[in-house]
DNA sequence: TTGTCGCTAGTACGATCGTTCTAGGAATGG
DNA sequence: CCATTCCTAGAACGATCGTACTAGCGACAA
């Protein structure tokens, strides 16, 4: 009488794989049939597991976010106390300019400067991209919540900024001395 | 003989509006159509001043980081020479987080991630995007080369990573307090 | 075994895409 | 005036878009 029941791993197991199709073609003009013939499928499994494109976007961005901040919170949190901040600050740099993981954070900044332009449709992402991190950098450090919360901003940023500038130049040397001088400046409170 | 002489004039205008609309309305998934419906022109003409729809692209992006550029070394140039990098930084921090120039910095950050994701495309934007702001911090500073780039690096990174945060999170008081400590301990030197 | 429902695929629809073709007014140099 | 070239518009092309509809297959509960 009930039917088969649903297989939420088959979700998961396309989703996965959407990222990863994003991650190499690019965000902007993602089209149902294009991912399908990538992920061998039929552009109606898509649809029949997603609902929308609209739907399918915010769960490859939501994936995504996931990724990217889980594995550096995993670093953050796993620091003595003492100048938690700076290690976990150098932990997410040292992991965020790798190489290797330049496909990936092409692909946030392209979902970031979408969300800018539709701040409806990435409501969600747009609240948790900072937030998520605020909160984890915020628990790493023991002053008081004023100068945390600025401390924290203020690295999001200035990664986030530097992040910016080595996906865009590839000028390797020059944005790792100016990181290595703020990790410095970081360790000096 | 030689016929009616081009009108340069005339696509700067289109051009101009041309932005706007992409400022108003985003820059992900612009044709010619919507454009020219705003613009009171038909596709044809469109076509006529741009060729084809990724030279006006690049014309779009290219006006943008000009206007955007422009707008701010200005501030840059006419400062005293004591402390001038400071004084430019705060100049231009001022205006960037200025509320009334938060449509063009959200479109220039759309532009930027999908620049990220087709760098063949996009390539003078990304050579540019630091590259033109670089040179202007560089020689705002008396110090050696050396420590120049890495000050200006961190300038522009913090300033840029604070404004993404900024706009997606809108929260004035947080991110402007962090601001006014970076710009605090840039004066420092 | 049988009825139910998840999963997948194929097809088709209307809309919109970028671009080309055709052609007519506007403005300029000869 | 005339020839030439720019500017603009409208129509049409094939391609691709998101999505709905139909249907067969497989897995599970009763």
């Amino acid at each position: 009488m009930t039917g088969r029941p649903v297989n939420h791993q088959r979700r998961a197991e396309l989703l996965d794989a959407a990222v990863d199709y994003a991650t190499e073609h690019g965000f902007a003009d993602l089209s149902w049939r294009p991912v399908a013939r990538a992920l061998g499928v039929s552009t109606t499994t898509l649809v029949h597991h997603f609902g929308t494109k609209e739907q399918m976007l915010e769960a490859i961005l939501g994936r995504l976010r996931e990724r990217a901040f889980a594995a550096t919170s995993a670093a953050v949190g796993d620091q003595p106390d003492l100048a938690a901040l700076a290690a976990a600050a150098r932990a997410v740099w040292t992991r965020a300019s790798d190489p290797r993981q330049g496909a990936e954070f092409r692909l946030f900044f392209a979902v970031y400067g979408q969300a800018l332009q539709s701040p409806g449709q990435f409501a969600e992402f747009l609240d948790r991209v900072v937030a998520d991190w605020m909160r984890a950098l915020i628990d790493a450090q023991k002053t008081d919540r004023t100068t945390a919360t600025r401390t924290a901003t203020l690295v999001i940023a200035t990664i986030r900024g530097l992040l910016l500038d080595l996906l865009a130049t590839g000028d390797d040397d020059r944005v790792q001395d100016a990181a290595a001088a703020f990790l410095a400046t970081l360790e000096e409170r």
